[in-house]
DNA sequence: TATTCATGAGACATATATGTCTCATTTGAG
DNA sequence: CTCAAATGAGACATATATGTCTCATGAATA
């Protein structure tokens, strides 16, 4: 019954992503040509920007749901899932991060999940640091940001072709923990 | 001999920032109107669009400058000078980074200052590494984007009130050097 | 084969942003 | 005070993006 060819939709979805993550200011017809989708197809799909940015996020949070519950499934412990989360993120880095600069927060639907998923990544650091896995004298916003700021650094790297992206987890989730400093505390 | 009023160009630059670091789609009216200036008077000082985000990218890196220049003064090692570059950083960061997501490095003179900043950024590294500031096992590229990031990272928690510019400064740097664990190593 | 349905191409109307221009008013320097 | 320069308001032309609509085509289905 569902009539829609989910090629279409799909495509155009990668397309935004792809697009959008470039530049952000791209015209739906960009969009449309890297799909290889008519103008008017897209229309059909989604009817307004506002809704295939609201489609893109969705999707978005979809992937990061699915990324990081596959990796964190069997993970023993918070910290160790923190860790494993980390490395399974970085592959969708940009496909979450444009999201932050559109005013897609608008939707309520949207708004209520990103709080939902901010607030389980406090959760779970709290959890990490009761097993000793981070201190307790630093505050878990901080840690929260440290966190994501790593993983789009992790993107980045990796994006720049300095390094696979197992190559950037490790060093992520070393300068969390450990940090960079050198000489006597080298180890 | 200058006949063109300090005040207008600059009240234009200052709203420029601050409407386009919240909103990069933000059309030059908003821009005048928060500048409390006629559209008019933009153009007169900015032919196009470009060429202001151009102006706001040139300032952009004058203000980095000036401010690392008069941190860093009197340093005594290159490791000091990047942890009190690094504070001095964070107050600046929203001027500096949603000019990352415009395409103004299309402009030749910014491009070149954009990549003369990113090797002075490395050599210092480079050269805190050489000092033992920084473990010599772990790739300058990968310290950079940690460096930026965590600059990042530390403006957003000074924004969401979470902590003051100097608060964060120490978190950033602790992260940058010691990390975040917890248990045994704590200290 | 006949039919249904998504599609592509493109016309069309509309909205918004951009850049130029004019003119009356204000401001500041001499 | 006088005059030149900067400004604000707004008209204007243009470009681009957006969203709707129509129609012919092609593919899949019954």
């Amino acid at each position: 019954m569902n009539m829609i060819k989910l090629t279409s939709r799909q495509a155009i979805i990668e397309a935004g992503f792809e697009t959008f993550s470039q530049r952000p200011g791209a015209s739906l017809a960009d969009v449309a040509a890297r799909a290889g989708v008519g103008r008017a197809t897209l229309h059909r799909h989604f009817r307004s920007r506002g809704d295939l940015m609201v489609a893109l996020a969705r999707e978005a949070m979809v992937e990061l749901e699915a990324a990081v519950g596959a990796a964190t499934a069997d993970a023993p412990t918070y910290t160790e899932g923190l860790r494993l989360a980390l490395a399974a993120i970085i592959p969708l880095a940009d496909r979450q991060w444009f999201l932050a600069h559109e005013p897609v927060e608008q939707d309520p639907d949207i708004a209520r999940a990103y709080q939902q998923d901010r607030a389980e990544l406090a959760a779970d650091i709290e959890a990490a640091k009761a097993e000793g896995g981070f201190a307790k004298d630093i505050p878990t916003p901080w840690i929260a940001e440290t966190y994501e700021n790593l993983i789009y650094a992790a993107w980045t790297l990796v994006r720049n072709g300095e390094a696979t992206s197992a190559q950037a987890a490790d060093l992520a989730w070393r300068t969390l923990t450990r940090g960079l400093e050198g000489g006597k505390i080298d180890r």
